[in-house]
DNA sequence: TGTTATGTTCCATAAAATGAAATATGTGTA
DNA sequence: TACACATATTTCATTTTATGGAACATAACA
């Protein structure tokens, strides 16, 4: 039975186990947040899992050299392979790294809470965000997913999409009236996209949420359709619609270095944001 | 369809793929290998498992969080999910409790507040901390993050790495003046992380805080570079820059014990820091 | 010694993984 | 525009693996 209907996991943090490769996972999740030896009835207990499943998952990961148990083979903890994947991965996270720093100095500019995200599945996924100093502020995970129908990435994404593509996409999404100025009806979306694409960049006027604003634009690439996004979100007291329009240099400015971190390896990074120098914004 | 590479991994990489989540662990641990993002080819080549089933195996490992696919959906790079885990890893994994204990001794040992670091991203992470019983010191949480420029462990690690990686690092970093001697050009820090490697150790002379004096050390690895480091700290008052490097022997061997932790299982440590015995030091 | 908590094996069944081949999608080129 | 080529995705019959209830084994404890 093909599932059409998408689960909209929302900020729900369980892990979807839904095949037994990410069930093994979670078990080393599981099993390397302890900073202690563990029992197999213990992980059997925490994970509701079965002993005897468990039983064979914890020697599954032993055989791989993922998890060692202590000497008297009853408890275990993570093993040496884990720990230098663990390093390896850090080590090579230079990339986030380099993006964190670029959203990192972005915020000190703008003030405002600034994110990273990306299109992931029907949804809009932030991959990294930094929070502004300012006391009131909104409060979103790095990693947790909005609809794309009403937020500014979501619109953006989807205005550099063809039709044909938006419509796959948008067939099973259901467009929820999450505030009053949710746009709900496919045909006002494509009008609105409309002006996006024009525009070069999204606003999020209250859409997602009362009294939060937010502008984004699209990260470019060196080929294909932009996956990313940069976005400013402020509440709307702090921001309205036109001082997020003033921001924009400063965002293009951003995503640029931004494409510049994802293009790494090529030492000449064309432009290739057609980047008209002023175009008429339509609001 | 000539076939002109046989199907043996020539990367040797080839662990024990005796079950498939396993093989799905493996490929997580390819692509978190890698700085930049990889294709589903590349991955299929390396690995020299089929496409479909790479396909397959990497749609789960995205639909899990783990992994996620960037701009034109072509590539693939490691997940918030991951990452978390990694740090999790570390900052718990379960030989905590002996890598404590030699953290212990050396503070015993030598007086003075030690550190155990790692590299995450483009920040240096607390592992492990033990104080001096003195009663003045800084604080700094286990757990918290520092800058990599004016840190002596951030300063240790960049010497380890690739001018290239390094410099695709700091691109980003802005090398924030903190007091008046932290290093805040690039052309200085290289400079100094010359230094940094020929000596073997790095010193953070109040770069960082005021009348904060540090030393660090990288912790040496099996395979690849390090990406830990045990350091020393105290204030200015107590601990001068040749006072520091008095205490280097002491470091090394409580590196040393470290690395022979991390290795648990191999019986046989090969030293691979080259230590030789009286490298000219300049400060 | 008996009792209990925990670890391990058995096995019929359900679920998942597999990869060759076919199809689709995009990318570069004439 | 069309065409060739590379890469990505879907399909499907088949093999492989995972599953968990129940039985069995072993260590821990009184």
């Amino acid at each position: 039975m093909a599932d059409p209907t998408p689960h909209l996991t929302a900020d729900s943090k369980d892990t979807e186990d839904s095949t037994p490769g990410l069930r093994l996972f979670a078990l080393l999740e599981l099993i390397g947040s302890k900073d202690h030896f563990v029992s197999l009835q213990s992980l059997a207990e925490e994970t509701g899992i079965p002993k005897p499943t468990v039983f064979r998952m914890l020697q599954t990961l032993e055989n791989g050299g993922l998890i060692i148990r202590q000497s008297d083979k009853r408890q275990y903890g993570t093993g040496t392979r884990l720990r230098r994947f663990a390093e390896t991965l850090l080590l090579n996270a230079t990339q986030v790294g380099s993006r964190h720093a670029v959203l990192q100095a972005l915020v000190e500019d703008l003030g405002e809470t600034c994110n990273i995200t990306a299109l992931s599945g029907n949804e809009i996924l932030y991959l990294d965000r930094v929070e502004t100093q300012e006391p009131l502020r909104f409060n979103l995970q790095s990693g947790s997913r909005v609809p794309i129908h009403c937020s500014a990435s979501g619109k953006v994404l989807l205005a550099n999409m063809s039709r044909a593509q938006r419509h796959k996409l948008l067939r099973y999404v259901p467009l929820k009236q999450l505030t009053a100025n949710t746009i709900t009806t496919l045909e006002e979306l494509d009008e609105e996209l409309k002006v996006v694409q024009s525009n070069g960049f999204a606003i999020d006027n209250e859409e997602f949420m009362s009294g939060l604003v937010c502008m984004a634009i699209a990260v470019p690439t060196a080929h294909g359709r932009s996956n990313q996004c940069v976005a400013v979100q402020a509440p709307a007291l702090r921001m309205t619609v036109e001082d997020a329009v003033a921001l924009l240099p400063k965002l293009r400015d951003a995503a640029h270095a931004l494409f510049e971190i994802e293009t790494e390896g090529s030492a000449f990074a064309p432009r290739t944001t057609p980047t008209p120098d002023s175009p008429q914004i339509r609001i």
